[in-house]
DNA sequence: ACAGCAATTGACACCGGTATCATACCACCA
DNA sequence: TGGTGGTATGATACCGGTGTCAATTGCTGT
């Protein structure tokens, strides 16, 4: 007759989760009340909560989550949205956004995208209204795209973006200080003694790259060393490019000492040609990279590069997420925003070939 | 009065997502024929089927997943678990897992997890219970534990298992046969006169390394050649374990002019190494790793290795886990679960310094 | 014209939770 | 002692879909 305490007292039948129903029945009170209990409400008797609580146990009951869902108006849960190709900046990422999201009942659902479709955006909306997903992390370099969040506030989405430019309330971003992690390489350069710095920029499309442009220049300028026109090269942040580049800049009449790639694919690149020209590094080339790849630290000689603390942003981000899903702008507005990235010295760094005995 | 009818005559009060009571009424129809058009089921009239499908569209209704999800007791979500620490592996299987899951109204959970936890079975099996995920997908090296798949078992839990050891029923696992390509290996090897070759074999608890070692033994006897105690170090598929290895390996009295590492982390510790003791690649010392990871292409020289075909092994196992969450084991067994993985020569493979004129 | 049958459609209960609001209870105070 | 206010609890409707089964419709053959 009691299916449930058929299960308990037979031990055998085991066909059905238990719902609330069963919980409460055991417990002799109503849905509502173990409810009260699943989500901590107040006003619920001493007794009648212990009472509840054993029952919960006993039975191993957990809550339905589609049922909660349901009734809450909610999915809980989170998507972290991204078109980048970068494998360990998704991971790191998702791995930082799932360490909040499962202490506070969320799950994250992956939702890799191809710019170069032409729908990209509308496809995202698309997601985010088939799945009724409560909120969206976004990875650069989707996240610098500002006709994506229009249409994200169009329909009310809560989101927040990892961006390397501010460009958004505090509420909905976490902010990696690119410039300040750049000026610590143009430092770091001149300090060693190089004047000949050859500078590999991202994609012309890519809002962080003109930013690493302009302070790279900037810090440069500040330390009276000009960046001219024929020491900027333009890639596209993959290693091809990187090559590409090496070439243009080390085949040149007058070749750096020093080149700064905008991200570590590129830099490995610029590592491989030079190797393969026969120039040694770092007696004859600095290299510095940018983002700190695990294969940074897996080359030889080991790449000197920035580390953006990638699993911290993702973990920022969505606490900042969860408290938009909870409607408390306040308490995302006084979650950490920025992020320096350091500046990881390994083995591509040295003075230039003049300098040295 | 009629809130629906109002957002679009007004075409400014948007406040609500249309229901599919909405559709109903706006359609003239009952909520159980929506439900049909919107699962395509049988028996519904030309005409109606048109005008719900009209409504639909000018409605831009989709279907609430949660309260669908309540009523079939389905979530319509897969989860990937995963322990593996290469990023590009998740990636890539998160890739072709879903390509399959949004065409069929899935989405995708990523639940990495932490191999060294002492409960960490017991941490998925709850993972799944709570969230009433509707079917797992396996990433290796947890793939490879009969304990968790018992308890899969016990919880009545779909999943299919990514694994390179046949080690299941083919309707629960896609297989990458390593056998097969550790055989073109040795005869790679073996074509360039390579006779002294050291072996770097993966962590022990694994059965995938004991395969691959297996395989590499057997392949060289069959061609005459022994791999002799000595030859044989062991490593951790870390880089630094590459590294170490490699220091044993060419330190040794009779050093290889070859060596195959179990996978590309440990074999380009071991170009690394060989370096930096100024031994070149490929002139003095051949080099072959496993997994054909990205940074294999973007070291210098390019890194022969073995491509394992991952997005498509995530597309196979997930086609066979919609299949199994079916209830379609049928279907599920016909799918393919074996994927020969592909040698990709590179620049790290060249005959031993002995036979170089 | 009408029985017989299949195709079409809808009323209503239900999935497993939560919100609302009424009610029961209790202590406190005048 | 009775009013008062706050705490504890439950009855019922509801979230937005689907399953069941009965009712209606339309077509066929005679």
């Amino acid at each position: 007759m009691d299916s449930i305490k058929e299960n308990i007292i037979e031990g055998s039948i085991v066909d059905k989760k238990p719902t609330i129903s069963d919980v409460a029945r055991l417990a002799g009170v109503s849905k509502k009340t173990v409810s009260r209990v699943i989500n901590s409400e107040p006003n619920v008797g001493a007794k009648t909560l212990s009472k509840v609580k054993k029952v919960i146990e006993d039975l191993d009951y957990s809550p339905n989550p589609q049922a909660r869902g349901l009734a809450f108006s909610r999915s809980f849960l989170l998507a972290m949205i991204y078109d980048n190709p970068n494998a360990s900046f998704i991971t790191d990422a998702m791995y930082g956004a799932l360490s909040q999201c499962r202490p506070n009942g969320y799950e994250l659902v992956v939702h890799p995208c191809d710019a170069t479709q032409a729908s990209l955006h509308d496809d995202i909306i698309n997601f985010i209204r088939r799945t009724k997903i409560d909120g969206v992390i976004l990875l650069p370099p989707l996240s610098e795209s500002n006709d994506l969040i229009n249409k994200l506030k169009a329909i009310e989405c809560n989101y927040v973006r990892l961006v390397s430019v501010i460009s958004d309330d505090v509420a909905h971003m976490v902010h990696f200080n690119d410039r300040e992690a750049v000026k610590d390489i143009a430092e770091h350069l001149i300090a060693l003694g190089h004047r000949d710095i050859g500078f590999i920029k991202g994609p012309d499309n890519s809002k962080s790259a003109a930013e690493r442009h302009d302070a790279f220049r900037d810090a440069l300028e500040q330390n009276g060393v000009h960046l001219g026109a024929n020491q900027i090269v333009f890639g596209a942040n993959t290693f091809q490019s990187g090559v590409d580049c090496a070439v243009q800049l080390l085949k040149s009449d007058n070749p750096p000492t020093a080149i700064f790639a905008s991200n570590d694919e590129m830099a490995i690149g610029v590592m491989v040609t030079a190797q393969k020209m026969g120039i040694d590094i770092p007696s004859e080339l600095t290299i510095i990279g940018f983002d700190d790849t695990p294969q940074a630290s897996k080359v030889w000689p080991a790449l000197t590069t920035v580390n953006l603390k990638v699993k911290e942003m993702g973990k920022l981000a969505t606490l900042k997420l969860l408290a938009l899903c909870n409607n408390n702008i306040g308490l995302a507005k006084t979650i950490k925003s920025e992020l320096v990235p350091t500046l990881v010295r390994r083995e591509t760094t040295a003075p230039p070939p003049i300098l040295r005995g």
